[in-house]
RNA sequence: GGGCCCAUAGCUCAAUGGUUAGAGCCGCCGGCUCAUAACCGGCUCGUUCCUGGUUCGAGUCCAGGUGGGCCUACCA
């Protein structure tokens, strides 16, 4: 278990500002790093920010900045809120600093070196929002609104290609040999039949902007922005260097080292196949294992900053403390799964398990018990009853459960068993009543009884250190012990009973976790602008819903009625239709649609319909459907056609001869 | 079109092929009173999506279907 542990984040990028997403994806790699710390592995957190490319160089130009000037404003809000999220993070790696610059021309080099880089040019469709060419195929299925939103351009550039075609077969034989590569195994499955699809030469070079790292020895190009990015994991540990050449490369990216990247489930192609290419080119190790987590909805809705639930996380931090956040997102959302993100439940988990659960144990025992019976000091155990060695083997199990969870890489399953003891621990002060103890004078019992609830007290400490660090030492210095330190080679995950030092004094001190009442509840709510209708009810969180909210809100599985009238179909007038060479199924149809000229349509329906059969019929058209290039001819539009496999395509026609172009409702 | 994943209580989710399918939340009833209107106990709610099959035994394995999500592809 002493293997060094290196876990990452995605840099984030700069061209938006941090919302609780990134928070998300930060917090869980800063619970995999202190729980590591805690287990006393050499253990290394990166995470930092994504800074070249196209958009931030029109972002910059449009703010009238120099890009450098507008990335050094833009990367510190996250640093910021990483911190104050109390993320411990070792490293914060920009990729517009010169140790990562420097490190990518290496490793081109090396590609390079290796023959896996050449000279080509490429023609197709750019989404500027994405630094990426996107297939024929993904355009054509993306609406109007995302490819404004996501930039689509077409564009032809002279371009360096890497041969990723030649690392097919290398790849599926690394996935076969690691076959915990990509958790959870599902989105393992999508990325293995992607790549036996075959792979196609990858271009990793720019030339339509300057903002990114000049390819070394020919300046008119930059360094494709993934290329660039995904470099950040080694760079930031000054590779790929030689042997002897970086203490931390050796240390961190090295056989005997774990390396986990945690990325989003949209990034994970680009992680899971690109990157191990790039590094099995290279002749570097690829990493262990990439763990794609799922998204967040916030109280049901998709996130957006549109709708108004374009969440940052500093007023959650502020309202609730950067521990409780950290809690919540980590317990309420299986890790690998899109989860919800609601205000009620967020306030139901604080008030029914820390405030009631934890919070109230303390209290209870520390403030309580401890104080009145004992003086404040931890008393002296003396014989286990069967009862007590019940709660032991509780915190054993809890302890035991909790590290193999996180092992596994699954936070929510690790809280789970932790409160698993905070329960048993409630059950146990009631079986054994020590108000009673203390009324009949059996001081002795009531010692033995308040030593195991407070060394359960000190287990649990320990056990939510990774999540809670803050908690965690004000837990601790109510138990009169002091912040964990962790320390390489020490294993500090609770496994001995009864550390903890009779005669110690404890600290008796507000409680841990304040009940948050109605009342606050709702001031709370209205400060972080959460409305009643928006936020889930306890115990029903919402499910995900795609529908925005409206006067009423609309029934699943419907859309409302303005949503309907955002599809604009017509009356089209067939004026000629011929067969589309080299294609089975397509038809090129002239249609009128009472417009200046005729629409050219293509439609998939050779196999049901003769061509000259089509001419002067009148069809229904989705008109202001985004033109779409199919097998090089444009298509400015949609007929509307039903199929069952009994009779076949049947397309929709209307009986009487109306007017070309008049609306259809 | 091809492929992957999923479907278990009102909600969120558990259950190496092996008793009577569980937990938390919500709801109802009761107890206790050290404690933050906290804590504890009990109860209600299941055709484990459907139909077949394999098996001594199926929530679990197999086939088909239905519904949902996702990946992918020269179906608008």
């Amino acid at each position: 278990m002493n293997k060094s542990f290196y876990v990452t984040t995605p840099i984030y990028y700069v061209n938006d500002r941090p919302h609780i997403g990134h928070a998300y994806s930060t917090v869980a790699a800063d619970v995999l790093a202190r729980y590591a710390r805690l287990r006393g592995r050499p253990t290394r957190f990166l995470t930092g920010t994504d800074e070249h490319g196209q958009k931030i160089e029109d972002r910059a130009k449009e703010l009238g900045k120099d890009p450098q000037a507008f990335v050094d404003e833009m990367s510190p809000p996250f640093r910021q809120a990483f911190e104050e999220l109390d993320c411990s993070f070792d490293d914060y790696i920009r990729t517009t600093e010169p140790r990562h610059e420097r490190k990518v021309a290496d490793l081109w080099k090396i590609l390079e070196a290796r023959g896996d880089i050449y000279l080509g040019s490429y023609e197709g469709w750019y989404a500027v929002a994405d630094e990426a060419y996107i297939t024929e195929l993904e355009y054509r299925d993306m609406s109007d609104e995302e490819k404004a939103k996501r930039k689509v351009e077409r564009k032809q550039e002279e371009s360096y290609f890497f041969r990723l075609s030649k690392y097919t077969q290398p790849l599926l034989d690394f996935y076969e040999k690691n076959p915990t590569f990509v958790q959870p195994e599902g989105r393992f499955n999508e990325v293995k039949a992607f790549v036996r699809e075959g792979l196609q030469d990858l271009s990793i070079s720019r030339t339509s902007f300057r903002w990114g790292i000049p390819v070394p020895g020919n300046d008119a190009h930059v360094i494709y922005v993934w290329l660039d990015a995904l470099t950040n994991y080694i760079s930031a540990l000054g590779g790929p260097a030689a042997p002897g050449e970086s203490e931390l490369f050796d240390r961190f990216w090295a056989p005997n080292a774990e390396v986990v990247h945690i990325v989003g489930k949209d990034i994970l192609r680009f992680h899971a196949v690109y990157w191990p290419a790039f590094l099995l080119s290279a002749g570097i190790a690829p990493p262990t294992q990439i763990w794609a987590h799922g998204w967040l909805t916030i109280n049901g809705e998709k996130m957006s900053k549109r709708s108004g639930n374009f969440i940052p996380p500093g007023p959650l931090v502020e309202a609730f403390g950067a521990d409780v956040l950290r809690y919540y997102l980590m317990r309420e959302v299986g890790f690998g799964q899109d989860g919800d993100f609601a205000h009620r439940n967020l306030l139901a988990r604080y008030n029914g398990e820390l405030a009631n659960g934890l919070g109230n144990l303390l209290n209870r025992m520390v403030r309580s018990i401890v104080r009145r019976s004992f003086g404040g000091l931890v008393p002296t155990p003396a014989n286990r009853e069967p009862e007590d060695e019940a709660l032991i083997a509780a915190a054993q199990k809890a302890a035991q459960e909790s590290a193999r969870h996180l092992d596994a890489i699954a936070p929510h399953r690790s809280l789970d068993a932790v409160w698993e003891l905070v329960a048993a621990a409630n059950r146990y002060v009631d079986q054994t009543a020590p108000w009673a103890l203390a009324k009949e004078g059996k001081t002795e019992r009531l010692g033995q009884v308040a030593y195991t609830v407070l060394e359960s007290l000190r287990w649990l400490s320990v056990l939510i250190a990774p999540f809670m660090p803050a908690k965690s030492v004000a837990l601790r210095a109510q138990l009169g012990l002091g912040p964990l330190e962790p320390e390489e080679g020490r294993d500090a995950w609770p496994a001995a009973w009864g550390e903890l030092t009779p005669g110690t004094p404890t600290a008796p001190g507000e409680p841990l976790f304040p009940r948050i009442d109605a009342k606050q509840e709702k001031a709370l709510l209205a400060r972080l602008g959460v409305g009643t209708a928006g936020a889930a009810a306890p115990g029903a969180p919402a499910k995900k819903s795609k529908q925005k909210s409206t006067n009423e809100p609309p029934k699943e599985g419907t859309i409302p009625f303005d949503r309907f009238l955002d599809v604009e179909l017509k009356v089209g007038l067939i004026l000629a239709a011929e067969a589309v060479p080299k294609s089975d199924k397509l038809v090129k149809l002239s249609v009128d649609l009472g417009e200046p000229g005729p629409r050219q349509i293509l439609a998939g329906i050779r196999p049901h319909y003769a061509p000259e059969a089509l001419v002067g019929q009148r069809v229904v058209v989705v008109a202001n459907l985004a033109p779409r290039k199919i097998m090089g001819l444009t298509s400015e539009g949609m007929v509307l056609a039903a199929s069952d496999t009994e009779h076949g395509l049947s397309v929709l026609s209307l009986d009487k001869a109306i007017a070309p172009g008049t609306r259809v409702s």
